[in-house]
DNA sequence: ATGGACATGTAAGCCGTTACATGATTTG
DNA sequence: CAAATCATGTAACGGCTTACATGTCCAT
């Protein structure tokens, strides 16, 4: 349950609100793990009934009041002991993987659409990736040690998209016989 | 609810048990979709209600008795229709990932140890893919109609694990301050 | 006035994992 | 004699999604 553990990394690098994670797991920490704000609520629930963060309420006029997490020093333990596990191999789960398996039982022309539709949709990520690259970590050789984690996981994060990438362009080339684009 | 599909297109290639299914996802369907045997179980006995698959019962002397599965036509219809649906891009979750990016709040030489857990792991998978490649799609110029998605998906794995391969190479290039290997 | 951003949740239900259960045959 | 393979499931539990619920402020 590494759900925990993003929320962790996120409280260590900055408190927030339940409200706040949410948006940094859709923008950041969700490229590499997913979660919809309501089960980053109950999760920080849970949370901190286990003492691994704590919440304090601030009063907001005007807006609704928020409930600031903060990571605690026990969640800071089960953090640093998180990265003492061996990682586990996550389950990969393509339904693209599926459908393109399945060419020669369905509809090639969709099949086909959707391969066009899925490189849009990496190329469009490739090109949020590099921009916060270029932006967040202009000179890479140069990096703040706190930087180091995060901009590896950027980087693989392009070079993942950049495969995504060059794979549709070889299913293209095969079943449209041509190079794309 | 891709599963239903993985199995519908391991159910087209050829019928067979839920226990055959479940070792096919162990070595094959499984690299681009997990699943258990209880739960192929549990998913076959609600396909063959819904009428998707069909069984007959296999009676065996010195074995147990097997339900041998098959898809009908109404599974080859919502297999087909499948094939029409864009593919929803799966959230990807990666502990390893994580685990990268809580770095300066753990322990290093324990995350670094798992990058090399997990290289060796990919580079595994790797050489798996390709003498599967090899062996059964030996001139991929000249492939049998029925083997193009099958062969177009194993290159997606080929590609994606050598990918890994290389994140983990940078990884240790950074961290380590040396070529790997 | 309509919609989006801010802010926090509950409820229902499926999906999936882990553990348990059984039992014969083949292989080392 | 022990372990793996063949073969099929149930039960309990937790994770996660989808839908619902509420209410204010700000910009167009």
């Amino acid at each position: 349950m590494a759900l925990e553990h993003a929320i962790l990394v996120s409280l260590a690098e900055r408190s927030g609100t339940g409200y706040e994670l949410a948006r940094r797991f859709d923008a950041s920490i969700g490229n590499f793990w997913k979660a919809s704000h309501q089960q980053i609520y109950k999760v920080l629930g849970r949370m901190e009934s286990d003492g691994l963060v704590t919440s304090e309420v601030v009063v907001q006029d005007g807006r609704p009041d928020k409930k600031v997490y903060a990571i605690t020093d026990a969640g800071r333990a089960e953090l640093a002991h998180f990265t003492t596990e061996p990682s586990a191999p996550e389950p990969l789960r393509s339904s693209f993987a599926v459908k393109l398996r399945a060419l020669e039982h369905g509809d090639r022309d969709a099949i086909l659409a959707d391969v066009h539709r899925m490189r849009a949709l990496h190329a469009e990520k490739l090109a949020y990736y590099e921009t916060s690259a270029e932006r967040f970590y202009p000179d890479p050789d140069a990096l703040d040690p706190a930087d180091v984690g995060p901009y590896l996981v950027l980087r693989g994060g392009i070079i993942g998209e950049q495969t995504a990438l060059s794979w549709c362009d070889e299913i293209l080339e095969r079943l449209e016989g041509r190079a794309p684009r």
